[in-house]
DNA sequence: AAGAACTCCTGTTGGC
DNA sequence: TGCCAACAGGAGTTCT
């Protein structure tokens, strides 16, 4: 389920049940994800405070009072499952004893000195979980080579223009490209270009003029990618209140996307008319309007 | 060396 | 109802 923003709001949940509480059990129940698990991967996280929790594109990293950080992605179904403890939040120790049995596909538990349960459940397993250095996280392979947060000011016409330029593959597989730009995936990569009014199948070096300055079209994709993310860290957020529940997918649904997902429906811009098409770009699904993002509008934005 | 294809795994959906 | 193929929000590796 996770691109940038369903993690970013996966984060929030975790973050009352983990930050600040020790891990006071780590039941891992198989010995891999999409990777074996960290070597002695219990002994080296129980016991220890969760410091902090933070998130890199698409990447949550707990940050743990042994000087390690736990990093753990999402893959395709990762999700968590965040339990309170009975009796509310002010009872430290305190578990709760009516826990419901664990599911299929729940892989790990972290019992935590605050009476939260946290379990992953991860049915693809496409995820994985590893643990780092604090002081080797930003140089490690997961990290090193990340492009920029697309939330931020760093997603400017200027960096776009600078990423993308000279570039001939696809504007939708340069957006999809971890390198250049952390955080999207398939959904907003297909509803930025949609709102952009860009062709999926354009080269991404159009966003650069001749000189390598930004093109007019490069300051609205910058602006229309952090729109849609933050419009989709909204609707996740709205539903954090009773995260106590969460499985991760909270908010997600509640997403109206104008493309995604809607081959043969009509096209969500007024007076277009035409249907949205679905087409494979290195395998993955890109849906658009073949009106609205065409190659002559493309060109001419 | 860029870009496309293939790969991991399981679950869901849609067609017949 | 069963059966089977296609497809799924990621991303590393392997090909051309």
């Amino acid at each position: 389920m996770p691109e940038l923003p369903e993690v970013e709001t996966v984060r929030r949940g975790l973050e009352p049940a983990m930050t600040g509480a020790s891990v006071l059990r780590l039941d891992q129940r198989r010995k891999d994800l999409r990777f074996v698990f960290p070597e002695r991967f219990r002994e080296r996280v129980e016991g220890h405070r969760v410091v902090g929790l933070r998130r890199r594109a698409k990447y949550i990293l707990a940050d743990l009072s042994s000087g390690e950080a736990l990093l753990m992605h999402l893959g395709m179904s990762g999700r968590f499952r965040v339990l309170a403890p009975k009796g509310g939040t002010q009872r430290p120790g305190k578990f709760h004893h009516e826990a419901p049995a664990l599911e299929k596909h729940d892989h790990v538990v972290f019992d935590l000195s605050n009476g939260y349960r946290v379990i992953y459940n991860d049915a693809r397993r496409f995820g994985f979980m590893d643990l780092i250095p604090e002081g080797d996280v930003a140089s490690s392979a997961y990290l090193a080579g990340l492009g920029i947060e697309p939330l931020g000011n760093a997603l400017s016409a200027e960096a776009l223009a600078g990423l993308f330029g000279g570039r001939r593959t696809p504007l939708k597989a340069a957006l999809l490209d971890q390198r250049l730009i952390a955080g999207l995936g398939n959904i907003y990569a297909c509803e930025a270009l949609f709102r952009a009014g860009l062709d999926p199948c354009a080269p991404a070096g159009i966003l650069a003029l001749p000189d390598g300055a930004p093109a007019a079209k490069a300051a609205l994709l910058a602006q229309v990618i952090r729109d849609v993310l933050h419009e989709a860290l909204e609707a996740g957020g709205s539903t954090l209140r009773d995260f106590a529940h969460a499985d991760g997918s909270l908010g997600y649904f509640q997403h109206r996307f104008k493309v995604y997902d809607r081959e043969g429906e009509p096209c969500a811009a007024p007076g277009c008319g035409d249907r949205v098409q679905r087409l494979v770009q290195a395998g993955r699904s890109t849906f658009f309007c073949a009106t609205c993002q065409s190659p002559a509008r493309t060109l001419g934005g």
